[in-house]
RNA sequence: GGGCCAUUAGCUCAGUCGGUUAGAGCACUGUGCUGAUAACGCAGGGGUCCGCCGUUCGAUUCGGCGAUGGCCCA
């Protein structure tokens, strides 16, 4: 008789090698046949909402790893919550209007685009931006994420200007909108703002100044009259617009006698600043800056004052120590300014010339101006020594290459401290916003505290148009909740293109005059919104405008640089304008860096990009990184971390087509065998499993994705590869292949592979649809997808503690046992543990008699022919053990008799009936019963 | 320069509400099996818990300073 016909070993035709790159792509093509994601909405559309609203990507080159990370981790949730039951609508969007793409379509389109009209620049910016919203959507689905793919948001779409505009108008009318000054990169040659990525810094020569301004009031402080403080410059043309000199309020200065006047000059610089007047110069006094502040000095060249003022900034590596402010011209300058309250100043017009303002000397250029400026201050005695020229790192266009300028130019704001708005915002943040991680909170409120109004206009082309008119006779703005609705309905139907090819009036409403002069001719203001502004309207455009949506969302998630990004400025608009955030949690990740923890750049060449290991190796891999690592910090990627995913996929995977494998012959209706027949080891694998769901739910819920990955991957491994699975194929492959010992195997397997395939679906999407695939009868009900399948439902009866307290003893035995077979390998030539015979003593107390209950389980569990359980303490004066261990004694005896050619195992009773040759007394038995 | 975050074995993570020899899996080394086989099992080695200072009888854990790396700003 031919043995191996008895002998019930694993088949399956799910194959041990994924091929994901291939295999991934005809799943993507299945879930697109059975409409996957209508399937999954549809099912739960009576149910709770859970919205997780996606921020939206740049639509601009390639998904690199940050956004295959936050995609990939915003699809992990969106699917266990909607296989708990919950309708989970997932919108895709695309941040599509902003400088980079206009910037690079200027590029693509060189000298030409100077010929071109507004409207035309932005057909291209439009071209451009949905080629790539379309290149970025595939990798997306590649990746395995499931969303409203064929209907996303995009920032350019007609309904989404239109919430823009929508909620620019809501702004205005609450009374945050307001225009005021604000400085600027400003080229004078292309007569344009330019944004910072525009500029370039380069070598230029410069004329370094020291200038002294007097002291006209000494706030009360015990000072000569003839007092002065020194600025050092290197923009002698920016001192008409000084209007301030700033001190740190922590540093020393001293006041200096020299040259038969007073100066004051912080501690460290004295020598060097005090010698340009006099060699002989002495230290009268000392003061803090901060009591300096508030004394009045007399600008220089203008009837103007000049008030001392503290900032944190000043440094005393170069220059005096007093810094001189000009509002105007400068960004630090211009916040100091908002402080105190003091004027911005910015006497230069488009052309960088000086105007009326300045009118020594009006019509020059600012750079040309510097000679004359300087010989002003020789005439009046307040240049402290000769000018030099310094070589240094300035600011140029990256358009004309020329040197550019800081110029205060009109801008529109919204006011964060209107109708008390930060501190409202404040007081959401810390009690209505649940931030996770938790720091998140702190870190959102200290920029919330501490930032200025938001600047909402940019001199650009490609964005949405800030809805203003001008009266053509008197210059009077027009600004009203009426004008800009009724462009909204003309943005509904046209889009905001229409600003660029419509006239004043066609925008207008019929009959608009202005409220000033009564004319009824108006310009059209040209710049635009900051992009954040349309980003920062998706609540609106998206959440609340399709009907199957809602706000605020649960679920904000994105990169921990999105606090000052997306959180915030969608959080302004949205409690201006509705009192309440638009979302109820925000969870940020990290950012993705390389095996040593740098950040990624081209220059260093450890950029990896999730297009390459996709194709090599596949999306599910990806995923399962995005798993292995706590995401709440940063996360590293390389080739030896990606050899490691794939290892443990590749074990994760084995594991789940092993019990496929043995699970061939299983029918659930009729072999599943009720849990009261199975065996204890049965028991305690159910009651570890019913454990693992429970940590892993609860992982789930609170996103701690690494907690799963390593919960299943070491139960995998420790529970079943080398524990239960291990001594469960003795059982699976020569019972019956009917038996209830073999049926009871099989159900614990199926439940095993029903459970971990839904527990690995979110992550392991592409996989958990295979095994689905293959293996139906996991789906409740033949669903076509595992996904339509509710989540991981385990009999309550799986619970229990007290057998996994007491089979944690009988593994601290076996430990001992598996040492003592290591021993004995060598020792006693014993290879395979079937050849022993295991006498153990038992060391744990009351455990004994509870061993003996169960000795041929436990005859299975140490894999040998033979096994005899004495109990330690009736052992008398014996210690020739092979091995004692803390909980067991053991010695392993080698069998002489014969191995039966179909278990294995070493018996006497082998080879004793002629009919059934080599074989043992239990199988013949078997083999009459189920083999005839 | 400022705000926030991180730092435990080669890697990814646990953990210690301050208390004996700090854990897991992988990787590594050795080894067994050949009925999960481009699989599976067993055993072993490996850590100044980033550094310094402080609080304490006692610190990897608490506090301060610093280093390195990251994000945001200047």
């Amino acid at each position: 008789m031919d043995y191996s016909k008895t002998v019930n070993l694993p088949k399956t035709d799910f194959p041990m090698r994924a091929n994901l790159n291939t295999r991934e792509l005809e799943i993507i093509k299945y879930w697109d046949e059975i409409n996957l994601y209508q399937k999954l909405i549809d099912k739960n559309k009576n149910n709770n909402p859970y919205i997780l609203h996606d921020g939206p990507p740049y639509a601009n080159g390639n998904i690199h790893i940050g956004h295959a990370l936050n995609k990939i981790l915003k699809d992990i949730i969106v699917k266990y919550k909607c296989m708990r039951g919950f309708y989970t609508p997932f919108v895709p969007g695309w941040d599509c209007h902003g400088m980079p793409i206009e910037h690079k379509v200027i590029e693509l389109l060189g000298a030409k685009h100077k010929q071109m009209q507004k409207k035309e620049i932005r057909d291209e910016c439009k071209k451009y931006a949905l080629k790539h919203i379309e290149i970025q959507k595939k990798d997306f689905i590649r990746l395995g994420c499931i969303g409203e793919w064929e209907n996303p948001y995009l920032t350019l779409d007609p309904v989404y200007e239109s919430a823009i505009i929508e909620m620019f108008g809501e702004l205005v009318e609450k009374g945050y909108i307001y225009k005021g000054l604000k400085p600027v990169h400003w080229c004078f040659h292309c007569e344009t703002a330019l944004a910072d990525a525009e500029v370039e810094y380069d070598n230029h020569s410069s004329s370094s100044i020291y200038v002294r301004f007097k002291i006209k009031n000494k706030n009360n402080l015990d000072l000569p009259d003839n007092t002065y403080f020194i600025i050092w410059t290197t923009t002698p043309w920016t001192l008409p617009a000084n209007v301030a000199i700033a001190l740190h309020p922590e540093f020393v200065y001293n006041l200096v006698l020299a040259a038969n006047n007073y100066y004051i000059i912080v501690d460290d610089l004295t020598e060097n600043v005090a010698k340009r007047i006099s060699a002989d110069f002495k230290i009268i006094k000392q003061y803090k800056g901060s009591e300096l502040e508030k004394i009045i000095c007399s600008h220089p060249f203008i009837d103007r004052d000049s008030v001392i003022i503290n900032a944190d900034y000043v440094t005393k590596d170069t220059g005096t120590g007093a810094v001189h402010i000009a509002p105007g011209h400068g960004e630090e300058d211009f916040i100091a300014g908002k402080i105190y309250k003091l004027p911005t100043i910015s006497p230069v017009d488009n052309q960088g010339k000086f105007t009326n303002e300045f009118s020594d000397c009006k019509g020059i250029n600012v750079f040309d101006a510097n000679k004359l400026i300087i010989n002003k201050l020789k005439q009046s005695n307040d240049l402290i020594g000769d000018p030099e020229t310094i070589e240094h790192q300035y600011p140029h266009c990256w358009r004309c290459k020329n040197p550019i300028i800081f110029r205060a130019t009109h801008q529109w704001f919204l006011k964060v401290d209107h109708l008390n708005l930060r501190k409202k915002i404040l007081d959401c943040i810390d009690n209505n916003v649940n931030w996770i991680p938790n720091w998140g909170k702190d870190r959102i409120s200290a920029m919330v505290k501490l930032r200025p109004d938001w600047c909402l206009s940019r001199q650009r082309i490609w964005g949405v148009p800030i809805p203003v008119m001008y009266c053509k006779n008197c210059q009077e703005v027009l600004i009203s909740k009426k004008c800009i609705d009724y462009f909204k309905n003309l943005v509904e139907k046209y889009g905001v293109d229409s600003w660029f090819t419509m006239t004043a009036s066609e925008l207008l409403p019929p009959d608009t005059k202005c409220e000033k002069c009564g004319s009824a001719e108006f310009e059209k203001e040209t710049d635009i919104l900051d992009v954040w502004f349309d980003s920062g309207a998706s609540h609106i455009a998206v959440l609340e405008k399709r009907e199957y949506l809602s706000s605020p969302a649960d679920l904000y998630l994105e990169g921990s640089d999105q606090h000052r990004g997306w959180f915030q400025l969608s959080l302004i608009p949205s409690y201006a304008t509705r009192g309440r955030a638009p979302f109820k949690s925000v969870l940020t990740h990290g950012f993705v860096v390389d095996e040593s923890g740098k950040k990624m750049s081209k220059s260093e060449g450890n950029v990896v990009s999730p297009q390459d290991i996709i194709n090599k190796y596949g999306s599910d891999i990806l995923r399962l990184w995005t798993s292995y690592e706590d995401y709440r910090n940063d996360v590293s990627i390389g080739g030896d971390i990606i050899n490691r995913i794939v290892e443990s996929y590749k074990k994760i995977r084995n594991t789940m087509r092993f019990l496929i494998s043995n699970l061939y012959d299983f029918n659930r209706q009729n072999d599943y065998v009720e849990y009261d027949k199975l065996l204890e080891m049965d028991k305690w694998t159910l009651a570890k499993l019913y454990e693992l769901n429970e940590k892993i739910t609860s992982a789930y819920n609170e996103f701690k994705f690494h907690t799963i990955y390593h919960s299943i991957y070491n139960f995998c491994i420790k529970e079943l590869s080398s524990f239960y699975l291990d001594i469960l194929k003795e059982r699976l492959y020569l019972s019956g292949s009917s038996s209830i010992e073999r049926r009871a195997a099989q159900t614990v397997l199926f439940e095993l592979l029903k459970a971990i395939t839904k527990m690995i679906a979110p992550i392991l999407s592409f996989t958990a649809e295979e095994i689905g695939k293959f293996y139906p009868q996991i789906k409740n009900n033949n669903e076509s997808s595992i996904f339509e399948n509710e989540w991981v439902e385990l009999n309550p009866k799986f619970q229990n503690i007290d057998l996994i307290k007491k089979w944690q003893m009988i593994l601290d035995i076996r430990s001992d046992v598996l040492k003592a077979l290591e021993i004995t390998r060598k020792t006693k030539n014993i290879n395979h543990s079937l050849e022993s015979r295991i006498i153990i003593w038992c060391k744990i107390e009351n455990l004994y008699s509870e061993l003996l209950k169960i000795k041929d389980e436990l005859r299975s569990v140490f894999i040998c022919s033979d096994l005899i359980i004495n109990n330690y303490e009736e052992n008398e004066n014996n210690d020739n053990f092979d091995y004692n261990g803390d909980f067991a004694a053991v010695v392993v005896q080698k069998l002489e008799t014969k191995k039966c050619s179909r278990c294995w195992k070493y018996k006497e009773n082998t080879d004793t009936d002629s009919n059934y040759p080599n074989i043992c007394k239990e199988c013949i038995d078997i083999i009459k019963q189920y083999y005839k």
